[in-house]
DNA sequence: CATGGCTGCCC
DNA sequence: ATTCTGC
DNA sequence: GCAGAATGGGCAGCCATG
């Protein structure tokens, strides 16, 4: 590979390397995306936009957008054969995200379905008689890795023909606990994917069903297509549930359940309109998730010392900044342990000031009270401060905060810079690690009452 | 034959 | 996954 | 609000290295 592309890049003009070098690596940084190539299209036949609605309909059930180009470009009237068919996957519908029951309540007219949001992989499961095809949320073939799930839809499903979706994870049927994703995504994708199936199998909870027997269900509502699965998912299966379900009618009951699902170790709610049609490729307010994270910023935040940062690259390279190293502080040993990196969060102004800061404080190596396995583009003193959230604590085999020995450490799952610089603490006021070890053993089982502050 | 670096994918 | 920015 | 492009932790798998 390395020896094609050293041909490809010596026989090029500067300009030419450039693209050389960003086709293989997928950062071709166009500002063209799937939406501008379906406006192009339309507007390449049209003269306008109004083909658009019809070409990203059909985008949704055929994801493979060089085809769509290929067939409406040679005959925009040929479009009409793409359809929803089993064993191609369609474009999943995505959910948006509210801070609060309250406004989730006020966006779904009064009332809605409040359901388990589970942590595991997303599923989109063809059957079609004997056949069984998965595709992960972004469509890729996944059929291999999950062998019990195959077997199941093959021989449980009360139904011949169906796409449906689900969410699938470590369950311990014994306890009814739910793994963390750090346990479902152990799945072996190649090698030993029967061994790990069996030692850990998954349970799919299913949530929505896109076409049964022919027919493309995608129009009707939420609460009928609700039927319809309820109707072909088994009640006595090991393998295959539905996913828990209410109607609720007042935003303490979307709180109650939230509090109640959080406790049992699930990652959030998410509120469905009863309503709606199932909206493939669209993040639309049909669908809202509602997470701990999206709500809890005063209460469960982390101030972190910022141990060092990374040159930014693409739209930040400008700014000679693309995130920063955080630790947090332990007093008994007066070090500085890594437990993020963060490049989420700032503003453009943030990253300029950010960066001239940190840039007049630059070290060669790594102050002699910093601890870390994560080397940055740049170490600095330690000496500022920042806020950040996250969605949860990990254990990390590459976070130095917690490790000891051969043991993992401790990080941060989704970690984004919130607020401004901390000016009012020195480094010695960030969180410690003693804290974020009393976070991690807590985070399961803290609730949030309905102000919003910890239980 | 063990392992570190890299990639692609999950979230 | 989350977040910011130009339109 | 859409579209696009920055960025996170961490897993399995591959391959070169030693």
């Amino acid at each position: 590979k390395i020896s094609l592309l050293i041909d490809l890049l010596a026989n090029a003009t500067p300009i030419e390397a450039r693209y050389i070098a960003r086709l293989p690596i997928g950062r071709l940084r166009l500002g063209v995306g799937d939406p501008t190539v379906l406006d192009a299209l339309s507007l390449m036949h049209k003269g306008d936009k109004s083909d658009r609605e019809l070409l990203e309909s059909k985008y949704n059930l055929c994801s493979d957008l060089g085809l769509i180009a290929k067939v409406y470009a040679q005959d925009p009237s040929s479009l009409s054969k793409f359809t929803m068919v089993p064993f191609t996957p369609v474009r999943p519908a995505l959910a948006e995200r509210l801070p609060s029951a309250d406004e989730i309540l006020e966006k779904m007219g009064g009332k809605c379905i409040a359901e388990a949001k589970y942590d595991g992989f997303r599923l989109q499961i063809h059957l079609k008689g004997n056949r069984v095809e998965i595709f992960s949320r972004r469509l890729e073939r996944m059929t291999e890795m999950l062998p019990e799930v195959v077997d199941a839809v093959r021989n449980e499903l009360d139904c011949d023909e169906v796409i449906f979706e689900g969410e699938a994870l470590a369950y311990n049927e014994a306890t009814g606990e739910f793994y963390p994703f750090q346990q479902t995504i152990q799945r072996k994708r190649k090698h030993g994917v029967e061994e790990k199936s069996a030692e850990m199998p998954l349970k799919l909870f299913a949530f929505d069903i896109l076409y049964i027997n022919g027919e493309d269900v995608t129009h009707k509502p939420f609460t009928q297509r609700r039927k319809l699965l309820e109707s072909i998912i088994p009640k006595d299966s090991k393998t295959l549930s539905l996913s828990e379900s209410y109607l609720v009618k007042s935003s303490q009951e979307i709180e109650a359940h939230f509090n109640d699902f959080i406790s049992r170790g699930l990652e959030g709610l998410m509120a469905k309109d009863l309503n709606a049609p199932y909206i493939a490729g669209a993040r639309k307010f049909a669908w809202v998730k509602l997470k701990r994270s999206y709500r809890n910023e005063l209460s469960d935040t982390i101030d972190l010392v910022i141990i060092g940062y990374f040159a930014g690259r693409g739209a930040r390279a400008k700014f000679k900044f693309g995130g920063v190293l955080g630790a947090v502080y332990d007093p008994h040993t007066d070090m500085f342990y890594s437990i993020a990196k963060v490049g989420s969060g700032f503003s453009e102004e943030q990253m300029s000031e950010l960066e001239k800061l940190l840039s007049a404080i630059k070290t060669k190596k790594p102050n002699a009270r910093i601890n870390s396995i994560m080397e940055p583009t740049y170490w600095v003193e330690p000496k500022y401060v920042i806020t950040v959230t996250a969605d949860e604590i990990t254990r990390s085999p590459v976070h130095t905060c917690g490790k000891t020995g051969n043991s993992p450490g401790y990080a941060l799952r989704f970690p984004r810079m919130i607020g401004d610089l901390r000016t009012d603490k020195r480094p010695e006021d960030a969180t410690t690690v003693d804290e974020i070890i009393e976070m991690y053993k807590m985070q399961k089982r803290t609730e949030v009452s309905s102000e919003g502050e910890e239980v």
